[in-house]
DNA sequence: CATGAATGAGAGTTCATTCAT
DNA sequence: CATGAATGAACTCTCATTCAT
């Protein structure tokens, strides 16, 4: 999905809004002052709120890196969410709090399908890990998969809420030269 | 602070109206209509929507069992979150979606200062554990509070956003002892 | 369907912007302005504005006097409208005026139902009448209904349209005479 | 006033939107989207809406046939209108929808005008008919209009509101010869 | 302790129209 | 001859809250 110009800094300008104020600061008004032009121009480039809030949803897909396999899969995923925070780091405040989009169906199916498809795939290299001895065998995967992203959701979390009060390229190498310790064999 | 019965029940209301369907279904309307009474009548309960609000993030708050010490002290905070939530399911939508409240003040204070109380406590005992040889040393105590902290926050959440679709004491059973088991020495 | 007073007011108001200015007069602000209250004190009497054109709509069936029978039936029905109509003059405006709410359908099924109701209750009369020779039968009673219904909607339009230009009820009492002429026998 | 066949294109497709959806329907996106062009190349046609809503009332306009006299003009014109309005359905929906202008004041004094021009005509040729003994001379003239015009009007109205559920060419054959019955002498 | 009625502020959205290109 | 982008005005409707009863 191609965007234009306009598209994209509408996304930005409501990225940022809803980093800053939540889903309340998120009106049309808003981005549409933000933006600097009349409420009905922002309507000429996204047919209604929700095809905004969409297009948000989408930047959080990660651009996963196909070439690795299991292990080392499963770490580049963990270093790439800290890139992707780091380099935009409103994304930090809103990219796990799937609660702000309750009661709006079709977003909660994107972000259900998006959560699920990063899950498999985990999942997939998780057991490649394992038969290739390269992570521990004698824990279940889906324990696995939450010992590994529950504390990089945690991180990323508290980064945004702290108002990037650390520096999480340190942190976040700290979390997984840990991880990587504990789960080692 | 004591609550009457009819606050109570309000706050019980409330937070399954934010549970089904978020913040945008949490007015003082759709309260007042599930408990049975004129909207003017809630505010005879609670002086207005922020009070509610901060009524329930206070349900939020785990009674710690203070009698024990270091590594004990953190298996059985552990247990306590899935005790909580599974005793009361709607919390799991909503106990760890701080965003939800994002753009209030007050509350994300109140949040943000819970958060804290809870996490110097488990720093507290983390060390006191490494200390005593109860957990591995080689690791900062960050990183182990968010190995431990954030998988627990990943499991409750994904119950409550499956809508329970799994028996999250099983699972957290599960999470604990394989958290134990990575953690040892 | 008990209507209070504030609810007849409105429907009142609304029936006589819809005659003076079209669909296009007939808007939420205009209501609250006439009656003096605000825009969301109106929603406290109906629901939506469906339900006001839904209120105006039912104040358009007759009361129909079911005593009578063939000819007599037929021939009070007329009456009524008139009476109906210059009773209440705005009522001339709308009442055979279907297109105004062409678009809306659940509007347009109870306007359709109505009319259903109406035709089918004169074709039966109609019937009776001829039957008892009261009126001609070398006519269909198709052609009989429209002859003696079309006039009486194009009276009343004419009048509405004219702003009453004219005293309805002598044309009306003219109209009604001329039809009992040529339809004799 | 000549017409490009892009003016033609466009007041075609208007009274289809208005024929279908009513008033509400009839909007400067809808024509442009309908015709495949941008809004703003409309205007290049038409200075605004209302010379297009001017245009479709132009088509209203019957060519009525001069050559005939009193009870053939008479006859003749409700003919015409039965096989205007069977040549082009949508006209069914609107034609005798003089409210859906009520507000534009400039399309009302169009319509209000054409009407009178045709009453004239219609009451002059009804004279004459009366004078020669071709029509019933105890009825006024004006009910005499109305039971002709009221009858075909309606059944106008009817054919359009079923969606063109009969076939008008019979039923509206069947009223002509049920008006000649019954106003005969 | 409760209600009916009201309100200012603001939500998302659509309208006819204009202007630079 | 056409478009993309924009706009002021208006639309229906919902929000939290207040006040007289």
């Amino acid at each position: 999905m191609e965007r234009t110009k306009r598209q994209d800094e509408i996304l930005d300008t409501a990225l940022h809004l809803l980093a800053n104020g939540g889903v309340k600061n998120l009106t049309m008004k808003h981005i549409a002052e933000s933006i600097g032009v009349s409420e009905p121009a922002v309507y000429r480039h996204f047919k209604n709120k929700a095809e905004i809030v969409k297009g948000i949803i989408e930047k959080f897909d990660q651009n996963i890196i196909l070439q690795n396999e299991g292990i080392e899969f499963i770490w580049n995923f963990v270093e790439g969410r800290i890139v992707q925070v780091s380099a935009a780091p409103v994304l930090a405040k809103v990219i796990f709090a799937e609660e702000l989009f309750a009661g709006e169906s079709e977003v909660e199916d994107m972000l259900f399908s998006m959560m699920h498809k990063h899950r498999d795939l985990l999942f997939k290299h998780l057991v490649i890990a394992q038969n290739n001895g390269d992570i521990c065998q004698n824990i279940p995967v889906d324990a696995l998969f939450r010992i590994i992203i529950g504390p990089v959701r945690l991180l990323v979390k508290q980064w945004g809420m702290s108002n990037y009060a650390f520096d999480i390229k340190v942190k976040g190498r700290e979390l997984l030269e840990s991880l990587q310790t504990i789960l080692k064999k």
